[in-house]
DNA sequence: TTAAGAATGGGAATCATTCTCATTTATGTA
DNA sequence: TACATAAATGAGAATGATTCCCATTCTTAA
């Protein structure tokens, strides 16, 4: 696998190589699409401690070189941040379970920022983030709850 | 308190009229922001079991009388529909912990309802819901963690 | 007023996440 | 290349939020 890549993000970005964090990102790649923890856990036959994990997790996650986001259900998703990625928003189907990058367009992201910048004006507050996400699903099976899904 | 007001509330949407239910409606209204699990224990004086809360909140869901959300840090907020209520979105104030209610005005929402439906034939989804987030701070001392805040 | 179904309380169970600490690994230097 | 030191890991315990279970209590409709 493309291991080497990874090693040199990780000293680019001045964060030790260890074998779990190069796992984990080799993982990301591969597959392309956000992961959540178990996905993660599978995908890895189980070779890193899901202590380790979740701290492997918050590592990558402040060197900036993935983000990590909830799905509905309030799974964590973990997805990487390359300097290519652009600014995107997910989309979620509730009933395949599957998450999609979705942007934009300049335009409307245009927009948004102006209006950003007016409501935080307006609240006395320096927003310095916004999410933007769609709900949905690909047949009508899907019912909404407040209870987790199994 | 207008606990008239909240009963026949219960009744027109078809549900039981029960105190803990009209418990947490006052409550709801008497506040008149969005609440998390800790603020309604807590205003209610723990006079309500914490399971019956959350079933509370989900019978309260889906008669549609209520919505939950996520604030950043995973924990839940509960928050009236009314009729009257219009679509809205929230901004979250990462230092004083506040949640605002926060409208984009017709002309933006509407180009978002363009783009969705767009985005819904493109992904072959039938998009239900979206959200629109922000995140900021009043001053300075905000930072962003995987980490629970305590 | 009462029977039947619905909802509640309280505590146990579950699930995700975080913490602790003894052991192992990575890195810069000699 | 070997070493010392700091950094990271693994395993399991602890925590916190949410859900489940079930015996008891309330609501409702007749």
């Amino acid at each position: 696998m493309d291991t080497d890549h990874v090693r040199t993000l990780l000293k680019q970005r001045g964060i030790t190589v260890t074998e779990p964090r190069v796992l984990v990102l080799s993982l990301l790649m591969k597959w392309d699409t956000p992961l959540s923890v178990n996905d993660i856990m599978e995908k890895s036959k189980h070779s890193i401690a899901l202590s380790t994990l979740y701290r492997v997790l918050a590592d990558l996650s402040s060197a900036k070189i993935i983000t990590t986001f909830s799905s509905p259900n309030q799974k964590l998703l973990v997805e990487l941040l390359d300097e290519e990625t652009e600014h995107h928003h997910h989309l979620y189907c509730e009933s395949c379970e599957k998450v999609f990058d979705v942007s934009l367009g300049e335009e409307l992201e245009e927009m948004i920022g102006r209006l950003i910048s007016k409501i935080g004006e307006t609240h006395q507050i320096d927003i310095r983030e916004h999410s933007f996400e769609m709900y949905g699903s690909c047949n009508n099976t899907g019912q909404h709850s407040l209870r987790r899904k199994k």
